[in-house]
DNA sequence: GCGTGATTTTTGTGATCACATCTGCAGAAT
DNA sequence: ATTCTGCAGATGTGATCACAAAAATCACGC
């Protein structure tokens, strides 16, 4: 039996598609920005077919998006289209939050109000990559507890279709205070309150809304 | 301006997904079903890269599931895995038959009607395969109403993982009348009756959970 | 200056190949 | 009878190439 059996011998493929994919997610690509094979099996100092599997997966995300001749751009979303991606959060993460109340411990509150700072010094210096980061984290590491794989993996899909689009909202960004709706889910998850965590998450994953009727 | 433009050339790889998902989506495959590259080019005769390219979309979207070293297999859900994905389908498609309620007009319910006929002769005809396609084009007509793509897309995402084990539990279906739930949708939808539509549509789309106790 | 058409470059698609590794099975040792 | 070993076939991965279509560029004429 080996200590260390063997390295796993990490797949290109898998090494361009999660690389891009937490570029995507994190907003740090503008929308509708064109990407090409070649160029990408450059950055990643490997052939065409890696870099194809890579896009392939993630266009069958909503990472990026064809056009009919095959190019490679991240989405430009509609209006409509945001609305449908912030309400499927909403029903998504509404219900991961319930699933994860009952087994919310101190330990993971602690844990929440500590990425929370991290938020708010994100929010402090107007770094709206680091501020999309520390928030996902801030939601994943509750929606962990939820024990529920299947749902995580559709609401970080939404994630990753709204990365692009995040960036630009939050740019507009004046606020200089951490975000007031991760005060009340903590609170709620602390008084084991379902009814309050489901308004507080709700509110909190669709407030980004507001600042598109502007 | 050419009525028939030109042929958009289509693509091999499109052609194998497309093929592949509708097989998947509708349980022609059993789960836990292995499949090969060089097998699936054989069939459609196209070489190993479009059936790679077909593989690695279905694979991202759930519809197949990769082993550690690469092997290619329809997946074997556990019970906890469909518990999830039938919540899933309550809270999308809850929230598409609302959002379609308020357009659904005569017509929109005759063809459900109708649809819902061949539901009631796949059946009678014990036919799983018929019974899984026409229920689905049931659900599909009906939220296509609802104008809301990436709520629909996620839906389809979820039958598709759903697929290879819903014709396992259809298969020891014992009933011969067609689905009661759906007469319910329909009843709702002419009256007008949001809460009602709501409640048939979760209880229609849970019930296959049953079958799961036993 | 400004279209406008030809040409050049860029880009995705699909086929083919070499290669490493995994799987399955047969045969041998215990 | 069971487990281990080794081999042969099967399988996914990644690189490279030819090709067609699309996009960009350039030159020419008005």
């Amino acid at each position: 039996m080996n200590p260390r059996p063997v390295d796993p011998a990490p797949l290109a493929h898998d090494r361009v598609y999660r690389h891009l994919r937490s570029r995507i997610m994190h907003g740090d690509i503008p929308p509708g920005h064109a990407l090409t094979l070649r160029g990408i099996g450059a950055e990643y100092e490997v052939s065409m077919t890696p870099a194809r599997e890579a896009v392939r997966r993630l266009a069958a995300e909503g990472a990026l998006s064809m056009s009919n001749s095959g190019r490679i751009s991240t989405p430009l979303l509609s209006n409509e289209r945001i609305e449908e991606l912030a309400a499927l959060r909403a029903l998504i993460e509404v219900e991961l939050a319930s699933r994860a109340l009952p087994r919310a411990h101190l330990a993971l509150i602690e844990r929440l109000q500590n990425i929370n700072a991290k938020v708010g010094e994100a929010v402090a210096h107007r770094d709206a990559v680091s501020y999309i980061r520390t928030n996902l984290e801030f939601h994943r590491t509750l929606y962990l507890r939820a024990q529920a794989p299947a749902m995580l993996a559709m609401a970080e899909t939404v994630w990753l279709q709204l990365g692009p689009t995040m960036r630009s909202l939050y740019g507009r960004l004046r606020r200089t205070e951490p975000p007031h709706f991760h005060k009340l889910i903590i609170a709620a998850l602390r008084a084991g309150d379902e009814p309050g965590l489901r308004l507080a998450v709700r509110s909190d994953v669709t407030q980004g809304l507001r600042m598109l009727a502007s």
